[in-house]
RNA sequence: GCCACCUUAGCUCAGUUGGUUAGAGCAUCAGUUUUGUAAACUGAGGGUCGUCGGUUCGAAUCCGACAGGUGGCUCCA
C-alpha cells in the first residue's frame, strides 16, 4: 500500500467491484450482497441470488451493464453513518449478510470472518477501538458498506473482465450457506489486462496435467479411481531421480533409511491422536483372518515412533534419524482432488530425527540446509512460511512448549538468513512448522518442503532415552519432507520447468536418429547406443522409417536435452554435431564433437546435476 | 463434501433448430520411398458420442441419476 500506483490500482479493483456489483443488482434486484474484497490481479463479489444459480452465460449482459455504469460517469460519494444507524439500514434493503456483518462490527468492535481483514470487508473498523460508525460509498442507485478509497467516478476504472463464477460459503465457513462468488480481473489500462490474459494462456501449455500427458509421464484411470495417480516409465525416471537427491541429502547429514508396511492397526492412531483428529479421512481395511481395524497408513511418524521404541536408547545414541520415501494414503473429498497438486495416493519423502532438547537447532539447521540444496540446485525460489498455532483447542501439548517451540523455529529461520513471513491456524496439532511454498503456473501457492517441531508424538507415545544421569527423558521429534509429497512437488516442477527437465533428471536423455535404415547405420547406431548406456546415459534410438526432419521434431517435442543424427558422415568420420535443446545451451553455434568427449561430458553433467550444458 | 461448468477415435477438435451409414488433423498399422537437423507420398484400421435410465415416431443433441474432469469454497496430519 505504499506507493501510489499501488493504491490507485487497489482503488480501480475495488471500483470494479462496486460496478459489478451496481450491475447485479439492476438486472436481479433481490439480490443478497456479502462481500467484495480486492484479490490478486482482480476482485470478487459473493452474491446470493436466492433460488436462482448465476453461470457464466450470463457474464455479457452483466458485462455490458458494467459497462453503462462506467459510461454515465456516476460519481463514488463517501457517506459515514453511526453503526446503529447502518444497521437498520442493512435491514430496511433487505441485506442480511451485510446487516450480520454490521451487527458483529457493532458488538465486538471488528469482524470475526475469517482470513478477512477489514480492508478486505470493506469496513471501516480501524484500530482495537470499539467502532462509533461506518462509511458507505454511493454510485447511482447502488450504495454499498464500504471503507474505500475508490476512484473518483465510474469511468476511472480501467479495463476488466468477469473470469468465473464459484461457490463460497458465507465467511467462509462450511456450514454457512453457500453464496455465489463472481470473479473479475481488473487492471489499470487495456493492455494491462491483455498481458495478463496473454500471460494465463501461456500458462496453460505448461499446465503440468496437459504436459503429463504429451510428455507421456502419468495417467489416471476410471478404473483405478480419482486421485490416484499412475506413473508411467517416463515419469518414474523423473520421480525417482528427484527423491534419489532428497534422500542423499540427508543421508549425506546421518539420516539412515527404513521401511515400513502401508497399514496398521487403528490403534497406532488412537494413539498418536490422529484417528480422533481424522477419522473420517483414513481408508479402511478389513481383515477376512482376524477382527483387527486396519487402515492404510496416511502418514509414517506413528510407524517410525514404533522403531524408535523397539530398544532402549541412550543419551549418546541421539540423535536417530530416519528417512522413508513411501506412499501414504488419505480419503480426500472428491471435490479437492486436482492433477498431482491433490492426490489419495501421496508419496512423502519423509523423515524423523529423534533428538534431545540440545540436539535441535543443529537438527533443524541440517535440514534447512538441504532444502537450501535442493532448491537451489532445482532453481526455484520459495517462499518461507513460519506455521504457528492459534487460540483454538485444536492442537495437543501444553502452550509452554508450544511458545518454546515456535521460538526455536523462528530463530533457525532467522539464523540462516531465510526471509519468512509468519501465519497463524497453519500448524500441525502436534507442532509448528516451517512450510516452504512454491507457485504453479498461474500462481497459486502449494506447499512443498517443511520442518517440523513436536514434542507431542513422543510423550504420546512414551519414547524415552537415558540420559546421563540415568534419568528418563523424551526425546523431541523433527518431522521433515524436502520434496513434501512427490506428487505435488511435480505438479509445480513440471509447470516451473515447462517439461523441459535438465539432464540429470531428463526421462530421456540423449535421443539418436539415424539417417536412413541401411544396415551399416543401423549397426553404427547400436554401438553409440552401448557405449551411451554403458556410460549410464538414458539413450533412445529412432530408426523408424521417417524422414530426418521428422524424427528431429519428434525429438523436439519430447524436449529432450540431446539429439544426435547418425549417418554416413558419422560413421566416416569420428566427430559427430549434437542438437543441443534450446534453453540449455551456452550458445547457438552448433558445434561438433569427438564421440567419447561428447557422452562423456554428458555423463558428467547428469552426476553432477548441472542445470546447464557446458558443450 | 458444496456451487458452476465440461465429457464425441489414443490426442486435439468439427458436428447446422432432435432426422438416414458421426467427420477432420495428428498418432497407429501396411505399402512406396532410403531420407542430413521442426512434419515425404498412398492406403487402411479405429467411435453402442462417459455410463445407466427417461422423454420422443426418432437422441451425440432434450431431462434425470451416477462416474470422471475443470475452476472456486471448505479441508489438507
Amino acid at each position: 500500500m505504499s506507493d501510489q500506483k499501488t493504491d490507485h490500482l487497489h482503488a480501480v479493483r475495488h471500483s470494479t467491484a462496486h460496478i459489478l456489483a451496481s450491475a447485479i443488482q439492476r438486472l436481479w434486484p433481490e439480490v443478497k450482497l456479502g462481500v467484495g474484497p480486492v484479490v490478486e490481479n482482480g476482485f470478487y463479489y459473493d452474491i446470493d441470488l436466492g433460488g436462482e444459480q448465476l453461470s457464466a452465460d450470463d457474464f455479457p449482459r452483466i458485462e455490458a451493464e458494467m459497462h453503462n455504469i462506467i459510461k454515465a460517469a456516476e460519481p463514488f460519494e463517501r457517506l459515514e453513518m453511526p453503526v446503529l444507524e447502518a444497521v437498520g439500514w442493512a435491514r430496511k434493503y433487505g441485506q442480511p449478510y451485510k446487516e450480520e456483518l454490521l451487527n458483529d462490527l457493532q458488538r465486538s468492535g471488528t469482524t470475526f470472518a475469517k482470513d478477512l481483514d477489514a480492508d478486505e470487508l470493506g469496513l471501516a473498523a480501524e484500530g482495537d477501538s470499539k467502532v462509533e460508525s461506518v462509511s458507505f460509498y454511493r454510485n447511482g442507485d447502488f450504495t454499498d458498506l464500504c471503507r474505500g478509497p475508490h476512484v473518483e467516478a465510474t469511468n476511472k476504472v480501467g479495463a476488466f473482465k468477469l473470469m468465473r463464477v464459484a461457490g463460497a460459503y458465507w465467511r467462509g465457513k462450511e456450514g454457512n450457506p453457500q453464496m455465489q462468488r463472481v470473479y473479475g480481473v481488473a487492471f489499470e489500462t487495456p493492455k494491462e489486462l491483455r498481458q495478463y490474459l496473454d500471460m494465463l494462456e501461456e500458462a496453460k501449455k505448461r499446465d503440468h496435467r496437459k504436459l503429463g500427458q504429451e510428455l507421456d509421464l502419468f495417467v489416471f484411470s476410471d478404473l483405478v479411481g480419482s486421485g490416484l495417480p499412475l506413473f508411467t516409465p517416463r515419469g518414474t525416471v523423473l520421480r525417482e531421480e528427484l527423491e534419489a537427491f532428497s534422500n542423499e541429502l540427508r543421508k549425506d547429514r546421518g539420516f539412515e533409511k527404513v521401511s515400513i508396511p502401508h497399514m496398521t492397526k487403528k490403534d497406532l492412531y488412537e494413539k498418536s491422536g490422529h484417528w480422533a483428529k481424522f477419522g473420517s479421512e483414513l481408508f479402511l481395511v478389513k481383515s477376512q483372518e482376524t477382527s483387527d481395524e486396519l487402515v492404510l497408513k496416511p502418514m509414517n511418524c506413528p510407524h517410525h515412533t514404533q522403531i524408535y521404541a523397539s530398544r532402549p536408547r541412550s543419551y549418546r545414541d541421539l540423535p536417530i534419524r530416519y528417512l522413508d520415501t513411501t506412499m501414504v494414503y488419505r480419503d480426500e473429498k472428491t471435490g479437492e482432488l486436482g492433477g498431482l497438486s491433490r492426490v489419495r495416493s501421496i508419496t512423502q519423502d519423509d523423515s524423523h530425527a529423534f533428538v534431545r532438547p540440545d540436539q535441535i537447532e543443529q537438527q533443524i539447521d541440517d535440514l534447512l540446509a538441504s532444502a537450501n540444496e535442493l532448491y537451489g540446485t532445482l532453481g526455484m525460489k520459495l517462499r518461507v512460511r513460519l506455521s504457528w498455532r492459534d487460540e483454538s483447542d485444536a492442537y495437543l501439548g501444553s502452550t509452554e512448549l508450544w511458545a518454546s517451540a515456535q521460538k526455536q523455529l523462528k530463530n533457525a529461520v532467522i539464523a540462516n538468513k531465510l526471509e519468512y513471513f509468519e501465519q497463524e491456524g497453519e500448524a500441525a496439532f502436534y507442532g509448528p512448522k516451517i512450510d516452504f511454498m512454491a507457485s504453479d503456473a498461474i500462481g497459486r501457492e502449494h506447499q512443498v518442503a517443511t520442518v517440523q517441531l513436536d514434542f507431542v508424538m513422543p510423550e504420546r507415545f512414551g519414547l524415552e532415552y537415558t540420559t546421563e544421569d540415568g534419568s528418563a527423558q523424551h526425546p523431541v521429534m523433527v518431522h521433515c519432507a524436502l520434496l513434501g509429497s512427490t506428487e505435488r512437488f511435480l505438479s509445480v516442477y513440471i509447470e516451473h520447468t515447462a517439461g523441459r527437465f535438465p539432464v540429470w533428471n531428463a526421462p530421456e536423455q540423449i535421443r539418436l536418429i539415424s539417417v536412413n535404415q541401411e544396415e551399416e547405420t543401423i549397426k553404427f547406431v547400436q554401438s553409440v547406443v552401448q557405449k551411451a548406456k554403458g556410460l549410464g546415459l538414458r539413450t533412445t534410438v529412432d530408426n523408424s522409417n521417417e524422414s530426418v526432419g521428422k524424427k528431429i521434431r519428434s525429438a523436439e517435442m519430447w524436449k529432450i536435452p540431446y539429439t544426435v543424427v547418425l549417418g554416413e558422415k558419422e560413421i566416416g568420420g569420428s566427430e559427430l554435431v549434437p542438437r543441443i535443446r534450446k534453453d540449455l545451451a551456452v550458445n547457438d553455434e552448433a558445434k561438433s564433437y569427438a564421440l567419447d568427449e561428447f557422452l562423456k561430458t554428458v555423463a558428467n553433467e547428469a552426476k553432477s546435476r548441472v542445470s546447464k550444458t557446458s558443450l
